[in-house]
DNA sequence: CTGAATACGGACCGATCCAGTCGGATATAA
DNA sequence: TTATATCCGACTGGATCGGTCCGTATTCAG
């Protein structure tokens, strides 16, 4: 398990779409999402989300649409999927209503919760432009390296 | 989200659990669950299953009980997630039944696939006695370090 | 031998969550 | 005015998850 939602899915592939098409002025949820066959509605809430969270920029009427609000280089995947699937947590315990009363007898939660750091960490060092430049896999050049440090 | 089951939850208290008490010659499932306060019937399926995939020993009859098949430094957290939640995606598409159609077209499960490489590879990095060490969070002995390295 | 304690395994249920849809309101450019 | 958009809430069907129940097999103690 531990996969994200298809909606933060969608979200990352609208971005990334957006990102590679930096001159059109906005591009419509339709757009993207016929772009990629996804369920157009479906994406139309999500980049919603995204507006309001002001990683995109919207515009209404005849020829509007979304555009990027940062460069892309200014955005990265842990905001969207944080705008999206909400506070990520590995624990099972921040669930929702219940903050989980075996909270003092669960041991386990602080070693994880630095595991859990690691990952936002990870996703923080990923940008929706580099999101774009892997389209051609073609270099694999190692150029660009991400380094984590997991302390226990 | 991207949350860990609360089966898994268990799994790793219960190991946990397992590596602080050596001594013993086995514990109970019922042991283990009075001990956190966590359903009884519930922790025994997780331990069954972890029987099964080779972490744990079992047996049966009276005093019987559940002991670490192979040393705590031995068993990582993956292992155990792994056992229980079953295989570790992060990419909403390899989901159960159906293999994603928009494979083609999602052009972002790649780069997604080296986080979620990254995130196996910190989850293998922790044993079960790792966890078990922290008990205490006096030191914070910053002598023990893993590193992970991300290669976009 | 008998019984208690324990591991096993399947079926089952209620709650929650998620993907996707629908319908309507609003804004804007042609 | 009309077509094209974003917006927003409500709804549904299905899947998953946490948890329970019950029946069986195994082992040890007396
Ligand atoms: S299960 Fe809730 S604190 Fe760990
Ligand atoms: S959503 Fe299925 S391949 Fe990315």
């Amino acid at each position: 398990m531990l996969k994200l939602t298809k909606k933060a899915d969608y979200g990352l592939m609208a971005l990334k779409y957006l990102a590679e098409h930096p001159e059109t002025p906005a591009l419509s949820a339709k757009d993207v999402a016929d772009a990629y066959g996804i369920p157009a509605q479906l994406l139309a809430k999500v980049l919603q989300r995204l507006t309001k969270t002001g990683l995109l920029r919207s515009h209404a009427g005849m020829n509007g649409g979304y555009e990027l609000a940062r460069d892309a280089r200014q955005i990265s995947a842990f905001e969207v999927i944080h705008a999206i699937d909400g506070p990520l947590f590995i624990t099972s315990c921040t669930k929702g209503t219940k903050p989980c009363e075996l909270t003092p007898s669960c041991t386990i939660k602080e070693p994880l919760a630095r595991v859990n750091e690691t990952i936002a960490g990870v996703l923080k060092s990923i940008s929706i432009q580099d999101l774009a430049e892997h389209e051609h896999p073609t270099g694999r050049s190692r150029e660009t390296h991400g380094l984590v440090v997991l302390t226990l």
